[in-house]
RNA sequence: GGCCCCUUCGUCUAGAGGCCUAGGACGCGGCCCUUUCACGGCUGAAACACGGGUUCGAUUCCCGUAGGGGUCACCA
């Protein structure tokens, strides 16, 4: 993972070294997912990189990935490995080497410059104390704050030479700016409500508002496609993607989707109370299966008719931004549960067992695993579940017999134990069919239903009173095995 | 608080003026299958937030109300 980080750190620096805007002038739909690596991929990033894909995808796009570390302080190279990862895993990876933001500081730099130069924007000399005991006078005075700076009209000749500024957007004052959302529809704010924002620090460094529209429009990003926690700074791009195609052209308005947030059980914004977790977690720790999540995210917020169960390419051939609902839908475990158990159902045997084995204790046998695999697949939820029930495989005598199933082991029973011992030990042939007859037989003959023998024997194999079907739990034991388990719980048997 | 957005069963959703006696899925209840647990099948309860319009006719269009969410940094 660090040498993927290494290698496209190294393709960004020579991108933004060229300074080669692709230009979105029309052709192809090119989407991005920019997550800043502050933490895990959660499950709202995943959503909305999932969302991102499947456009590009559907529309024979391009799918691209930045990370955007603008933020040192908070940026982690551990964070960057877990986005990736977590992308790599729901097979959400971008389809060329991902854009370092930081990296193109400089280019952001010099459309600021550009800006300046061009009187799109300004030098303001307001300190960020000068800032603060404004706002403070606005709250007091109840009135909403807007920056209004007396640097944004002032004779560039009366500028100050030795005091740090910070560069600002010139915001229009007047009318109104609508944007046509694909997902929420048009939006319309008035201009008087956006205020001049910072796009140069005082250090020189590009603010996220500047950065974000810059890096889209060298990437030729056509589609912004984000969570809508970002609507109102949609407008706030806007301004400098117009400022900039005033002063050089080439600087197309991107088509907005501002996907709704994921809420948590109780309708708030998801957050670690809700158990906003990395989808690594997903993964790691409740042993979800990757097209279980993938499929669970496109159905949360999304619809196409009755269909529930939807794979990769009907995914892709279905996928329309439009039909994504507006308001924001809360995350429901029991039913990324269910969807996984079908997914488990249905995923090969051998991928299940290797999934499996690092889950159970002790040592375990691949080929048994995948062996029992479709008898125990489709008893479970998740991938511990399935190690929970194929733990009777691998278990070394004396068996821990589970309380339930010790009281399935009465005197009665014991005696009844040892005369099936005998019983299936005369069998010749070990198979289902040849166990299943011999043991129906011998219930008919001692005029019993066959749960009077399948339960004791179940506690005895397994030490559970649950299982799969017992006649596969035999087969799957094995003779030795299973005349063992059986002996040591049985009467008056000698144990092996 | 200002601004923006949202609102169909408990949850995810279908529905784009008459197809709606509002459909599907998860979850919940019942029945069947069955040696247990599951799987599977059948089945039941369960929703158009409220109030006004527009219309011959509104879940669907418009306006209010209520509720919910987002956002208001030299963070992203």
């Amino acid at each position: 993972m660090l040498t993927i980080v290494a290698d496209n750190r190294k393709v960004v620096s020579m991108a933004s070294a060229s300074v080669t805007p692709a230009a979105a002038g029309g052709r192809g739909v090119v989407t991005r997912f920019a997550p800043s690596p502050t933490g895990f991929l959660h499950i709202g990033g995943a959503r909305t990189a999932l969302f991102n894909w499947l456009f590009a995808r559907h529309h024979g796009g391009k799918y691209l990935l930045r990370i955007e570390d603008t933020d040192r302080a908070r940026s982690t190279e551990p964070a960057i490995a877990a986005i990736f990862d977590g992308l790599e895993w729901l097979g959400l990876m971008g389809d060329e080497p991902a854009t370092f933001q930081f990296a193109r500081s400089d280019r952001h730099a010099e459309v600021a410059h550009r800006l300046l130069a061009s009187g799109h924007a300004y030098r303001c000399y307001l300190t960020q104390e000068e800032l603060a005991a404004r706002r403070e006078a606005a709250q007091a005075e109840r009135r909403p704050f807007r920056i209004h700076s007396e640097w944004r009209d002032a004779d560039p000749a009366t500028l100050p030479q030795d005091r740090p500024f910070v560069v600002r957007i010139k915001a229009p004052r007047d009318g109104e700016t609508t944007i046509d959302d694909r997902v929420q529809g048009a939006i319309t704010v008035s201009n008087a409500e956006l205020d001049d924002f910072i796009l140069l620090r005082s250090d020189g460094t590009p603010t996220y508002m500047l950065a974000v529209v810059v890096d889209d429009h060298d990437m030729g990003v056509t589609h912004v496609i984000r969570g809508d926690d970002h609507i109102n700074n949609a407008f706030r791009q806007l301004l400098i993607i117009r400022a900039m195609d005033a002063v050089e052209g080439g600087w197309p308005d991107p088509v907005y989707g501002h996907v709704p947030l994921i809420h948590g059980a109780d309708g708030a914004k998801l957050s670690k109370r809700h158990g906003a977790l990395g989808v690594d977690a997903y993964r790691d720790e409740m042993g979800i299966l990757p097209e279980a999540l993938f499929n669970y995210l496109l159905r949360l917020g999304w619809g196409h008719g009755d269909d529930e169960i939807i794979g990769r390419d009907q995914a892709v051939e279905w996928f329309d931004i439009a039909h994504v609902g507006k308001g924001a839908a809360r995350f429901d475990m029991a039913k990324l549960l269910n969807l996984n158990g079908h997914y488990l159902r249905e995923a090969d045997d051998a991928r299940l067992a290797a999934l499996v084995a690092p889950r159970m204790a002790g040592e375990t046998d691949p080929d048994l695993l995948t062996r029992a695999m479709p008898v125990l697949k489709v008893r479970a939820r998740d991938l511990n579940e399935l190690a929970a029930g194929a733990a009777f495989l691998f278990a070394k005598r004396p068996l821990a017999i589970d309380p339930k199933a010790e009281a399935l082991l009465s005197e009665e029973a014991r005696a009844l134990l040892a005369r099936i011992h005998d019983r299936i030990a005369g069998s010749h042939e070990w198979t289902l069919e040849a166990l299943e007859t011999v043991l129906k037989g011998m219930a008919e003959e001692l005029g019993l239903g066959l749960g009077k023998l399948a339960q004791p024997l179940r506690a005895a194999l397994t030490g559970q009173t649950t299982s799969p079907g017992i006649f596969d739990v035999l087969v799957l034991l094995g003779r030795d095995e299973s005349l063992a388990r059986i002996a040591a719980q049985a009467t008056g048997k000698v144990q092996v």
